[in-house]
RNA sequence: GGAUAGAUGGCCGAGUGGUCGAAGGCGCACGAUUGGAAAUCGUGUGUACCUGUCAAAGGGUACCGUGAGUUCGAAUCUCACUCUAUCCGCCA
């Protein structure tokens, strides 16, 4: 939701930013949204004049004599139905115009790759070396199995697909996975803070979910209230109508909560394992930050840093991807994936998403703060990436990490979360 | 779930129909005083939008939890909702 002021100053410029993110005119238009704000505009300056008129009458009765007070109220009255009228047509053409600006997606980073869906997303690097297993490589599921460490089935019949339950050290390393990249965050100074998995309707839209995504989240009529797919969501609308200090920032959040998403567009797709399920648990970064580019794509940086060293300290190889134009969600400016190799799907998957949101998210919360510079009122920019994400990422965990006999090894760094042990599984 | 109380500016807090964007205090900023500091004194200190301008100054409109209503006029009256606090019940 870019300044409507922007819009109009640099129409051309935002034209090419809605084209590349794969706006048609249909989607959204932006000769009719400036001309919505034009007829807005000048309808606001005529009833503000009209309310101004009207005050003047009402504040001159109560000093005015007797004979001229029904006169008065009377001409005040007539001012007041026209003043009505025009507050009505001004909030229905301001309901149309927000509508549509909720609609306006965040421009794409210029050094975006410009594309219309994945295939053109471009690998900045690989990093760390693929396995070559000397024996037949085990699926996750496989090793979950003749490991003891899993209720898949079972859970099925209890909770339905896309569920999942995982036992014994499995489950211990969820948890162990997620302990260490909380300190890991702390100790870049983020705040660990543990959030609700449930949301009022308003924060969907400051996210930016909504009003794009609604077939993905899940919604409880009986409450009017909706289950979090990301700590993201609620992290983002924790300040929200604040004017924080410069001096404040940047605010470095890591959050953890239990995730919930319908997965109404993947009919079909990873139905077996632990790839995609309906709720997990993720640790998430989240940064306020300055209301400057150079700041957020420092910040930007500085995230995908610390996932990359959560990759390598695992012992996963992964690739960083640069996400293009037209598979960036719409609130995105800039986005990376890092996704880390699954030996027996022979490609890599996604485990973690970095997005620099720069303003247009703190525009819908309202989060604000005080330029030191000049004394300001500015938006803050906002930042999100994965800080880890489970099930999923054990996917990778254990299918790179499985030796011949089914046992796990687990790298020297996670050994202290996991009671100093060195390796998992039956055989162990 | 039941009962009660409440929601005003960065914070505390006054204000129950008219000049209230809102007293007073605290905080903060600047200035005076000081060798320096504290204390003291003075001045200033919300946000959004419209208008205006090269920029500003200036003018205006709205905002006292949210939404609707009464009224010429609402922080103040009415209704609904939301949230907060306390007590009781239930509960991981």
């Amino acid at each position: 939701m870019p300044d409507i002021k922007f819009i109009i100053e640099n129409k051309d410029l935002v034209q090419d930013g809605l084209t590349k993110k794969g706006y048609t005119k249909e989607d959204l238009d932006l000769d009719e949204l400036i001309a919505l704000h034009k007829q807005i505009t000048t309808l606001k300056t005529s009833s503000q004049s009209l309310a101004e008129e009207k005050n003047k009458l009402s504040n001159q009765i109560k000093s005015a004599s007797a004979e001229d007070r029904p006169n008065i109220i009377a001409k005040s009255k007539e001012l007041g139905e026209k003043f009505k009228l025009q507050e009505q047509e001004l909030s229905d053409l301001s309901e149309k115009f927000d509508l549509m600006m909720l609609k306006m997606p965040n421009m794409p980073s210029p050094e975006t790759p410009v594309g219309p869906d994945d295939s053109a997303n471009v690998v900045r690097r690989y990093v760390g070396e693929v396995p070559h297993f000397d024996f037949e490589p085990k699926d996750h599921i496989e090793l979950m199995e003749i490991n003891d460490w899993s209720e898949m089935e079972r859970i099925a019949k209890v909770s339905g697909t896309r569920t999942y339950a995982i036992k014994n050290e499995l489950a211990k390393l969820e948890l162990a996975m997620h302990m260490f990249v909380l300190d890991k965050l702390r100790s870049y100074g983020f705040q660990v803070i543990t959030v609700p998995s449930i949301s009022k309707e308003k924060p969907l839209y400051g996210q930016g979910y909504l009003p794009f995504s609604r077939d993905e989240v899940y919604y409880l009529p009986q409450d009017d209230i909706y289950l979090s797919g990301t700590a993201e969501l609620i992290l983002n609308s924790l300040r929200a109508d604040e004017i924080l200090t410069e001096s404040e920032l940047p605010v470095l959040y890591a959050g953890f909560s239990p995730c919930f998403r319908r997965e109404a567009g993947a009919a079909g797709k990873d139905t077996r394992g632990l790839v995609r399920v309906h709720q997990f648990m993720k640790t998430e970064q989240f940064v306020i930050c300055a209301g400057d580019v150079n700041e957020s794509e420092k910040w930007h940086q500085k995230l995908l840093q610390i996932s990359e060293e959560v990759l390598q300290d695992f012992e996963l190889p992964y690739r960083v991807l640069e996400v293009c134009t037209g598979d960036m969600g719409a609130p995105k400016y800039r986005q990376y994936d890092l996704e880390a190799w699954v030996p027996s799907q022979n490609c890599y998957r996604e485990t973690h998403s970095c997005s620099n949101i720069t303003d247009w998210q703190a525009r819908r919360t309202n989060l604000r703060y005080r330029a030191n510079a000049d004394g300001k009122v500015k938006y803050v920019h906002t930042l999100n990436n994965t800080g880890i994400a489970t099930p999923r990422a054990l996917v990778p965990f254990i299918e790179n990490h499985q030796n011949a006999d089914g046992t796990v090894n687990i790298p020297p760094k996670l050994q202290p979360y996991m009671g100093g042990i060195k390796k998992i599984g039956k055989n162990a």
